[in-house]
This record gives C-alpha cells, sequence and structure tokens, in this order.
DNA sequence: CCATAATGTGACCAGGTGGTCATATTAGTG
DNA sequence: CACTAATATGACCACCTGGTCACATTATGG
C-alpha cells in the first residue's frame, strides 16, 4: 500500500463521477471566461463546491489542471471528426437516406441536398461525382464545425485564448495536438480532390489548405465569439440563414470571385 | 490658475516629446507582451523610468492608459490607409513611373506589374482593365498591411490582443474603430467591383467582404505571429516568397479552387 | 470500538496587483 | 533670495494570486 501511494494518489479520476464533472464544469467555465492566466484557482475551487487543498490533490498545479482540461477539449474535437467521418463514410456506402449517425450530424445532413443546383452558367464539369463530392465535404466540415460550438460552447472558447494567448504553458504542444490533427484531416481531404481533379492543381497544396481554413476558421470564430463581422452576424442567424451563407462561402471558394459569365 | 488646474493638471501632451515617447514605448511593449489585464502598470512605469504617482497624474487609471495607446494605434492605421489611398489614387493620375509615395508602399508598388501574366485558359475577360484593378488593389491592401506590420509590430500584437480578449474595457468600441474603418475601405472597393464588373453580382456584399476579410485578416495574423499556418509559414519567408504567396492567394480568390480548365 | 491510513480543509504564505497620498523636489515669480 | 504653486516620488493600502501544510474528518479493517 505505501509504496503504491506515491503514483496512485488520491487520482481524480477514482473519485465518484458527478464530483468529477463539477470540477471539469467549474474549471471548464473559469477558463473559458478568462484563458489560462487570469483564470482563478479561488474561483474555480469555489464554483466546485470543494476546498483548495482537495483540487490541488488532484491536480499538482494550475498547469497540470489546464492541460487536463485541454486534452478533454482534443478528445472531444477527435470524436467529433471521427463521427463526421464515419457519417461520410456511410454516405459513400448506400446512397444517402440511412440511418446512420443520428443526431451527431443531423446538420451536416442538410449539405447534400443542394450541392448540384443553382449552378447555371457554370455546368459542364466534366467529372461532376468527385468535385461535388469535395466541396460537399468541406460543406460538411463547417457545419460539423458548428455543430461542435453549439454543442461545447465552452471549449472552443478555451481554443480560441490558447489560439491567441501568448503566455498558455504547453501553448505550442496543445495547439499541435489540435492543428496537426485539422491537418492530417484537411491535408489529406484537398490531396484527394486535387488527385480526383475535383480541385486545380497548378497552386500548391499548402495554399489551397490555408484558404480553406482560414475561411473556415474565421466562419467559426464569427459564429462563435459574434462581434467579429458585423455585416452578416452569423451568431444571430437562423439555421437557414446560416446555411444559405455557408453554400454561398463555399460557391465563391469554389468559382472564385471574378464575373465570368456569372453575372445575374 | 486654480480654476484651471482642475481641467488642464499636468497633461500629458505638455510633457517633452522624448518623456512622452519613453512611456508610450513602455506602454506599448508592455500590452502588447500581456494585452490589457495581464499587463502591469509596475513594469510599465519601471520601463519608462517614470515613478508610479506620475503615471497617474498623465492617465486617471489603467483603463485610460490603454484606451489613449489603442487610438494612437488606430491612428497609425488610418495613417497608413490614407498612405495607401493616396498612392493609388496617385499611381492612377499618370501611367504608373511616378515617384509618388516613396517609402510608403515600396512594397505595395511590387503589386502592379504581374496581374496581366498567366492567365492562359482563362483569359477572355471582357472589361479587362477594371478587373485587373480591383485584384490588383486587393492584394495592394495585402501588402500595405504586412508594411504596417513590419513597421509597427508591437501595435499590430495589441490589436490582435484585443480582438481575442474578452474583457478589454472598451472593447467593442476600440474595434469598431478600427473595424468600422476596414469596413469603410473595403466595402466601397467590393461594391465599385461589382458595379465595374470586376467582380460577380450573384454573391451579396457582404459575404464577398467576409471572405476578402477572413482570408486577408488569417494572411496577416499567420505573418505576425508566426506557429498559426505551419505549412507555409509567412513569418520566416523572403520577400520573394511572400510576393508569391500574395499573388497566389489573389488568383485563388479570383479565380476559386475548382478546376475547370486551370489543370497545369 | 479502536487504531490507522487516506482524504478533505481552509488559514496562511510570499508575491504581485491597481491605485493613493503625504512628502520631497523642482520651477516660477516678485 | 524667498515664497508659492506645480510636479515627481515611492512607501503604503486593500485585495487577489497560486500554492502549502498542519490539522480535522472520514473510511477501513482488525
Amino acid at each position: 500500500m505505501e509504496n503504491l501511494q506515491q503514483l496512485a494518489r488520491t487520482t481524480f479520476s477514482n473519485l465518484p463521477p458527478e464530483k468529477q464533472e463539477k470540477i471539469v464544469a467549474a474549471a471548464v467555465g473559469e477558463f473559458s471566461r478568462h484563458g489560462y492566466k487570469k483564470a482563478s484557482i479561488n474561483t474555480i475551487v469555489r464554483d466546485a463546491g470543494i476546498s483548495k487543498g482537495s483540487l490541488y490533490q488532484y491536480f499538482h498545479n494550475k498547469e497540470v489542471l489546464f492541460v487536463f482540461i485541454f486534452e478533454r477539449f482534443t478528445l472531444l474535437v477527435k470524436k467529433a471528426v471521427a463521427a463526421q467521418g464515419r457519417a461520410n463514410v456511410a454516405r459513400a456506402m448506400d446512397g444517402g437516406s440511412t440511418t446512420a449517425e443520428q443526431g451527431s450530424s443531423n446538420v451536416a445532413r442538410a449539405m447534400d441536398g443542394e450541392s448540384a443546383t443553382a449552378e447555371q452558367g457554370y455546368s459542364r464539369i466534366a467529372e461532376a461525382g468527385s468535385e461535388l463530392d469535395f466541396f460537399c465535404q468541406v460543406g460538411r466540415v463547417l457545419l460539423a464545425g458548428i455543430e461542435f460550438i453549439d454543442r461545447h460552447p465552452d471549449y472552443f472558447q478555451i481554443y480560441l485564448r490558447v489560439l491567441f494567448e501568448q503566455d498558455v504553458p504547453m501553448r505550442e504542444k496543445l495547439l499541435a495536438q489540435v492543428r496537426l490533427f485539422s491537418r492530417e484531416y484537411f491535408g489529406p481531404l484537398c490531396q484527394a480532390g486535387q488527385q480526383s481533379g475535383a480541385i486545380r492543381n497548378d497552386i500548391p497544396l499548402a495554399v489551397v489548405i490555408f484558404i480553406l481554413d482560414a475561411t473556415l476558421d474565421r466562419f467559426l470564430q464569427s459564429y462563435a465569439q459574434g462581434a467579429l463581422d458585423s455585416d452578416l452576424d452569423l451568431k444571430q442567424s437562423n439555421r437557414e440563414e446560416l446555411l444559405a451563407q455557408v453554400k454561398m462561402i463555399l460557391r465563391v471558394l469554389k468559382e472564385g470571385l471574378a464575373a465570368c459569365g456569372k453575372q445575374q
């Protein structure tokens, strides 16, 4: 018993789940409101309804606690993307009206229908299938992001804070987790898109990913934070408006801003 | 004398310019390193080489100091954009090889040459002149932004911090200053672009501005902060690489990502 | 029921914060 | 020079921070 004590201690994971939940909720709330440095341990223990000593028995210090919370975030992201991936695969397996992934992508589903409509004057696309698939998939990623924010707004806030706070403890490692991951996802998608001829191959992959990432990121940030792009206030708009915006943005990404036979 | 004292006090602006400079530099440095809340007044007065009491004689509190500094930033931005505008006007006045605006837009100048090249397979553009002008102008805005960051990296950092810090005192008003302003600039540009037929008019203006703003903003953020888009590391790249990236991004914005006769 | 081990607790610590104010210093004027 | 008004100063304040640790409380097993 005595020698185990060194390693085992009172691990956080041994606590009753409801207590874990309360602590995590308190920490997530505080970190999402104030970022890493300005977040107060005192506030967290108060909100969690435990004493400071206890918290420091579960987590050696503030940094460990924060990393723990952030890792829960990356876990959530990975789950969401995995679900998204599974949904895509399921969609590929059979036509479209499957029962797969109910709940998880009820919003993303909205993407699939409209792809081929409203494509007048720009419609002689050689290998239509794969091209539609690419931008449709991009759209689904975006909608999955929206869904994630709806589900975990505070976790997303924490992510944003890490992104733009300089002195978060393991900042680079933490971001690398989720960014590397996003590149793992976006990279292959774009590469496949180029190979299948869905997207042009005279632009370096890195640039393609950059533009895609920039646009989607900003879209999600606007949706989560509001007040960024006050002209199209994503935060306030309802599902339909949101979907319309997404479709428009995808069209621009696909066809460009220049007017060449696209005048109405 | 006594009644004036209430209003006049020892205004900051009455100080010898070099002292002003030192204080401003100290404040800008501290705020750029730590944002608003985490910035330390003690550090600022130490760096500025004055006593805390003096600082509080010039600025009633931390908030006033910060707003003062941020307003210097918006001033710098307005100056930069005004210069950029003047350069564009000067360019329109006579052919191209003028002596106007030396120094101010030495980088932006690089944009003008290459617009018409490498446009095979996509080249029957009706009103070529105005279209080239639009994307060329967008490019110049981007390069002006890069130049601004080169000149005032710390001010730009402060701006980024305000963007992503929730509890900055007058956050919305401050951002409105510089954002409204950016919309004042981008709005007319895009509108003119649509009217002149340079860019498609089947997409709402707000969406056009959104995509433009998102891409340019992210580009500048990557350039200023690094580590955002590790694949194309803008912070580390030299002038030529940077220019190449800019041109590529403009091409994508113009022509889109889809492959329609753009395969190499 | 007790002895012992494990866990919870909050007063306490040093250090830092924004902000104040009595006092020292300087500048201006007759 | 002297007297006064303007300015500079930093010790000091109350408050908050992350972190510690001696002690109280609880759980366990004999």
